[in-house]
DNA sequence: CGAATTACCGCATACGATTGCATGAACAGA
DNA sequence: TCTGTTCATGCAATCGTATGCGGTAATTCG
C-alpha cells in the first residue's frame, strides 16, 4: 500500500535498458527512433542497446508517446452495425493496412443513431488517434468541424452525402446503380407494383435511394401507391416485418426491393413462410451483395458494393496524410456499384 | 516551423480551465476526478470550474491518466475472424459492457495463426489496457504469464482447454454436446457413414472435437475410415472443398458433420452444386448456430452456442477485476451446447 | 602545438493529469 | 492575544518518451 500501486506494472522501461547498457535515457530514445542524419550515434553504443534491448525484452510504451503529442499509432473506426456482414469486408480491410502499418484499430457501433455518433466523436477527443474512419448517418458539418479541430486527426469518411474540405471520400453510385436495377426490374421483369422495403428519412442515405426508387417508378410511368412504402432498420427481422404488412396488404405487389440485404433476406423468410413462392409470387431484390446473398435459397438478386475496396481506399487515404504524403483539400473516390441477377427476381 | 508541430493540437487542457476558473490545475482536478471525502472543495469554486469545463468544452485526456499509470478505459479484444458471424454476438457484448462503464474497444484478429496471437500480446505490451479478453487458438501458458506479467491487466477468455489461475474463463461443453449430436445422426438417424471436416490438430478445439466425433462413432462400433476425415480452415471455402473431396470418394458419406457452421455450409453448397440433395442423398450437420443457419435451404441442423452470453460474461468478470470488486483466483464458466435440429438432416 | 571542428552523448524540459504534502486563512478555545 | 484545528487550495513530483541545447573527447588543421 505504501507504493503508488499502479495497475500497468510496465516492468522495463527506456531507463532500464539506460542502465542496462550504460547510456543515458536519451540515447537510446535515439538509437530506437533511429533518427538518421541528425544526431550520430556511435557503432559500439548503438550495438550495447540493441543488446539491451533485446535481453530485456524491452516495448516502447505508446501511451507515452501520444501524450508526447507524436504518433499515437491508432485509428478508430466507426461502424452502424458490426453484426451486419456488409461491413466486415471493410473492416478486414482497415485492419489490414493499418497492421501493415504497426498501427492498431478501434471500433465503434453507433446503430445508426445520431447519439452514438456524436458519443464516438467525443470519445476521439479524449483519446486523440492519428486517423479516423467513419461511416456516418447522421453527423453534420458542424460534428465534423469539431473532430477536426480538437483532435487534428486525418478523418476519411464512406458516403455520398459528405463533403468536406478536409476528409476524404469514398462513395458508390448507389442512387444510379437502384435507379437502373428498378428499371430493370419494371422493364425486362414486367413488374408493375414494386414495394420498397426502405428506412428513415434520417438517413440520408435512406432519402437518397428513396427518391432514385421514385424516379425510376415515374419515370416508368407507374403510380406511387403510398401503402408499397414500408419502413425497416435495416436488419433482417424488420425486413421480416416489413414483407409481412405488404403481403398482409389487399393487392400486395409482385416485387419487394429492399435497400440492403439483410432486410431482402428477412422478406424472404417472411414470404415463404407465408407459404409463397420466390420469385414466382414475389420477387425480392436487395442492396450491397453480402456473402449470404448467395447462401440463401433463391439466390438474392442484388446491386454489389465493394465494401474492402472502398475500406482499403480509406485507409489508404487515411496513411497518405499521417504520414505527410498528401495534404491537400478532401478527395473523392467513386465505387462502382453492379447488379447481380440471380434467382429471386 | 518552430513550434513543436505537434498532429494532435489538444486545444484545450486542464490548465486551460483553471485559468478560466481562476484556480489551480490541481484544484480542477480534484473536481472532476470527484474524489469526495477526503478532499473538500468549496461549493463556489466547484462551480465555477465546472461552468469553466462547459463553457470550454473540455474533455480529459486519456493519453495522459494512461501515462500516469492510472486507468486506461480500454479494453482489448482477440477473436480469430471478424467474418465469421459466430463473433459477432460477442464482440457486441462486450463493446455493450465496455461502453457502460464508458470503456473503448480495441479489436484485433488472428487469423488462426499463432503468429497473430503473439503479435496482438506485444500490441498490448506496447499500449497497455485494463483488460485483455481473448479466444485463443494457440497460445500457451507462457504466453498468458508473459501477457500478464507485462501488463498486470484482467484477463478473460474463451476456450475449454485454458486453465490459467489468474483468467477468467469461459467455454461450451463442445465436445460432450458433439459426441450427442453424433451419437444422435447415428442411432436415430440410421447414418452409418459419416465424414467429417475437421481442422488441423494446432487448433486444440479442433483436437478436442474429433476426439469427441472419434469417440461417438466408436461407442456406436462404426468403422473409422480415415478418407472420411477431411480438413479446413473455418471458413466457408474450405468447407466447400472439403466436400467436394468427400463426394468423390469411391464411397461417399451418407452424413457430413462440420466443426462450425460456416464450414457446413459451405460443404452444403457444394453438395447442392453436384445435383444432389440435402439431407435426401446428403445429411449435413454443423457448430455454432449462427444466424445463417437459419437463411440456408435446407434450414441446417447445428449444435448452438450462445456467444453473447460468453462476451458479457467475460466482459462482466473483467471488470470485477478491473475495479478490484473480485482478485481471487481464475474463474470458470461452463455455457451449455444444445442441439438445434433442423432440415438438413 | 594550440585552435577549430566534428562526432557522440547527457541534461533538462515538456506533454496532461493525479496526488502527497505544504501552506494559508478562518475560527474556536483559553 | 496566542495556539490549535479545520477547511480550502496551491506546489511540485511523477508516469515514459522525445528533443533542443550544451558539453566533452577525439580528430583535424593551420
Amino acid at each position: 500500500m505504501s507504493k503508488p500501486e499502479s495497475p500497468h506494472k510496465q516492468a522495463v522501461t527506456m531507463r532500464d535498458v539506460a542502465q542496462a547498457a550504460g547510456v543515458s535515457q536519451s540515447t537510446v530514445s535515439r538509437v530506437l527512433s533511429g533518427t538518421e542524419g541528425t544526431i550520430l550515434i556511435g557503432e559500439e553504443t548503438r550495438q550495447r542497446v540493441l543488446e539491451a534491448v533485446a535481453s530485456l525484452g524491452y516495448f516502447p510504451n505508446l501511451h507515452a508517446g501520444s501524450l508526447r503529442g507524436q504518433k499515437t499509432r491508432m485509428l478508430a473506426m466507426m461502424i452502424a452495425d458490426i453484426g451486419n456482414p456488409f461491413y466486415h469486408p471493410m473492416v478486414r480491410a482497415v485492419q489490414d493496412v493499418a497492421h501493415a502499418h504497426r498501427y492498431d484499430v478501434m471500433i465503434a457501433n453507433t446503430d445508426h443513431t445520431y447519439a452514438g455518433e456524436r458519443l464516438f466523436v467525443e470519445s476521439v477527443i479524449r483519446r486523440p488517434v492519428d486517423g479516423v474512419i467513419l461511416v456516418p448517418y447522421h453527423m453534420v458539418k458542424a460534428d465534423f468541424d469539431r473532430l477536426i479541430a480538437r483532435t487534428g486527426a486525418a478523418v476519411a469518411v464512406l458516403g455520398q452525402h459528405i463533403d468536406h474540405p478536409q476528409v476524404d471520400t469514398v462513395y458508390g453510385n448507389d442512387d444510379q446503380a437502384l435507379f437502373e436495377a428498378i428499371s430493370w426490374l419494371v422493364h425486362e421483369r414486367g413488374h408493375r407494383r414494386v414495394g420498397l422495403i426502405g428506412v428513415t428519412n434520417e438517413h440520408s442515405v435512406g432519402v437518397r435511394r428513396r427518391s432514385a426508387f421514385v424516379d425510376a417508378l415515374r419515370q416508368a410511368g407507374l403510380a406511387l401507391d403510398p401503402a408499397l412504402f414500408t419502413l425497416g432498420d435495416w436488419t433482417e427481422s424488420s425486413g421480416y416485418r416489413a414483407a409481412q404488412q405488404l403481403l398482409a396488404l389487399p393487392e400486395p405487389p409482385t416485387a419487394v426491393f429492399a435497400v440492403n440485404d439483410l432486410m431482402a433476406i428477412g422478406a424472404m423468410e417472411a414470404i415463404q413462410s407465408a407459404g409463397m413462392q420466390v420469385p414466382q409470387q414475389m420477387a425480392v431484390m436487395g442492396f450491397d451483395d453480402i456473402p449470404q446473398a448467395t447462401w440463401v435459397r433463391p439466390r438474392l438478386t442484388t446491386v454489389a458494393q465493394y465494401p474492402a475496396e472502398m475500406g482499403r481506399w480509406m485507409a489508404t487515404a487515411l496513411f497518405e496524410r499521417i504520414q505527410g504524403e498528401f495534404d491537400g483539400p478532401g478527395r473523392r473516390f467513386e465505387v462502382k456499384c453492379q447488379l447481380c441477377q440471380r434467382e429471386s427476381t
